[in-house]
DNA sequence: TCCATATTTCCAGACTAATAGACATATACT
DNA sequence: AGTATATGTCTATTAGTCTGGAAATATGGA
């Protein structure tokens, strides 16, 4: 991931509705929510939601599909991790931080040693 | 991390100058860099930079610490590591990311499934 | 075809962020 | 005290974002 597209997967996650928006996206998981139901569940005018949709689409952290009269949209998790990985690479100390590939297990595993604090440890 | 942080930090990191001060900061260490280093390598006016350096600190990404008539500033990691579980628990399924602290090694372990790449579309 | 539903696009006003010049503050040295 | 260096604050301008009403587009059914 370029920084460019980092810049610009943060700019679609740093505004709330779209963050919530998001989130509900992300615990639908595959089968996605269609508009509708977004712009229901965060209480915004559906043109105003449509506004937010099409950013995070050109962001790339979701995308869409027709199902009849509805357009669904699902989180696209493979940009997410791929931003993970980005501010694990980039905006984290190699000192303290780690991503590597378990090929057996086909995932990517991180390690984020707890450098800087190790006074408090809240996981909120 | 509650949400309200999460959008501060993403937002501070959504704009081109602050996320390459950011990531000079992270490459600098604990040491950390004069803020005039930073706008000279930036080619950014001091007081352009100097704006942005207070929106960093505002989101807790970055400190300063005086040092004769030179403001250091240095990246706060731990910011950047909540903000990273923040994502893995709140930005991605579930099912195919987790955290889990490794007390031994005194560090947090991430596994990113590669979930996506076979898209087979699980309609439940 | 006509209508209802679902969603997007267009548009304008309100608001917010980024920029850089001018000035202010803090420190160190003489 | 006076001066130079380093950086922050004030201010105005410019640029960009968010919002919601109105109109447009797409689909499915009577």
């Amino acid at each position: 991931m370029d920084i460019k597209k980092s810049i610009q997967i943060f700019d679609a996650l740093s505004q709330e509705t779209r963050l919530r928006a998001f989130r509900l996206l992300v615990q639908a998981g595959a089968n996605g929510l269609p508009a509708g139901a977004l712009s229901e569940a965060l209480g915004t005018p559906h043109n105003t939601m449509s506004f937010h949709l099409k950013h995070l689409s050109q962001a790339g952290v979701i995308s869409s599909r027709r199902e009849g009269k509805s357009l669904i949209y699902s989180a696209n998790f493979e940009s997410i991790h791929a931003l993970i990985a980005f501010m694990v690479n980039d905006c984290c100390s190699l000192e303290f931080a780690s991503i590597r590939q378990d090929k057996k297990k086909c995932c990517a595993i991180i390690e984020l040693a707890d450098c800087c604090k190790p006074k408090e440890r809240n996981t909120t």
